[in-house]
DNA sequence: AAAATCCATTGAACTAGATTAAGAAATGAT
DNA sequence: ATCATTTCTTAATCTAGTTCAATGGATTTT
């Protein structure tokens, strides 16, 4: 079951099996059912968690009801509020399942100790934010340059498989568009 | 000079004196007019810059000429391409003083060099990363769920002086609206 | 102090995308 | 199988924001 998360942070720095071991014992695996909230407004978020099998999203509800997703997150992604995580402090977006899911946590206490014992994860998760923040980046950019349609294509060019698997008005959603008019432009696509 | 940014460093955790020297004595402080790029397109970043005096701005030019601003910072803010530093690649982002400014640079490997010699300031470059994430979350929700005027506003309550001191078209790039349009929600404020 | 450049405002014409409403297709539940 | 719910599409109308162009005010530059 570790073969794949560990492979997965071995990219970004090597670990010795015994490091290895110490970082799969401090995981605790869990599955959940589709459309289930691992997170919700209000809650302090006390997980980072590794998808191993499934698909989750993280949004955003505005004063207006108004739904906005931050995240997909599936096989080998993470997913948590990581500001609420860290400071311990409520959350303000929602994380739900999109389907039937299979994942790795890891608690605060938990993260603290195995930094402590294999301070080579440090470096883990600082590229895992790092590279949070530059998709936000690219992402914020892109909604303010992009025109829908370009930013569309953009996405099943970067995410081929997630648009496979979730309902098309999560990805209006991420677009920033209404499902409406991601029809539209799909109509628009296809017609050429 | 390092009374401000020992002041700023100290709000993440405490520091003694002796760590504090430390810190100091890493920093270049180096003075540069009005309009100088401290980062081009292409080019690696090899600094995070803490802003003693002055302000500058983080910008992104797409492939039709448009630009976008990431990022203003002024007093007590720092500013560099993090991911370009700590991956030592080729930036997308252009860095420009918009005022004569006074800054303390710290470069890729005198960073390392202090966080070996006080691993404590890990912590003072992980909010940092973190704040600068949530932000940006921010900013991406505003502007998808939020219209341009309230976009505006809360610029204004979030950012009082930097309104202030920098070109209004800076702003209108910022919020992602043309320097047209924010004039219209100007007036259209002043008229009430 | 004049010239040159940059900056902000205003208005008219236009467009990308929202909203509303309705029906069709797909998926799930009993 | 069928009923219900969710999802997708299409079309009409509406609006927030863009683009273009012209003007006057500020700043720089010489």
């Amino acid at each position: 079951m570790f073969e794949q998360i560990n492979a997965n942070v071995t990219k970004c720095t090597t670990f010795s099996q015994e490091e290895l071991n110490i970082f799969d014992a401090l995981l605790v695996s869990k599955t959940y059912p589709k459309k289930t909230f691992l997170l919700q407004e209000g809650e302090v978020c006390n997980f980072e968690a590794y998808v191993v099998k499934g698909c989750a999203r993280t949004f955003y509800i505005d004063d207006n009801g108004f739904e906005v997703i931050l995240q997909f997150a599936i096989e080998d992604w993470w997913i948590s509020d990581i500001a609420s995580f860290n400071d311990q402090t409520p959350s303000r977006l929602f994380i739900e399942t999109m389907e039937d899911c299979q994942l790795l946590l890891l608690a605060p206490q938990t993260k603290e100790d195995l930094l402590f014992r294999v301070p080579k994860f440090e470096r883990v998760f600082r590229m895992m934010i790092q590279r949070n923040l530059s998709a936000t980046q690219n992402r914020l950019i892109g909604n303010i340059a992009q025109p829908a349609q370009e930013r569309y294509l953009a996405f099943l060019k970067k995410y081929p498989t997630i648009s496979q698997r979730i309902p098309q008005h999560y990805i209006a959603s991420y677009l920033g568009i209404s499902p409406e008019f991601l029809s539209k432009i799909r109509a628009k696509i296809a017609r050429k």
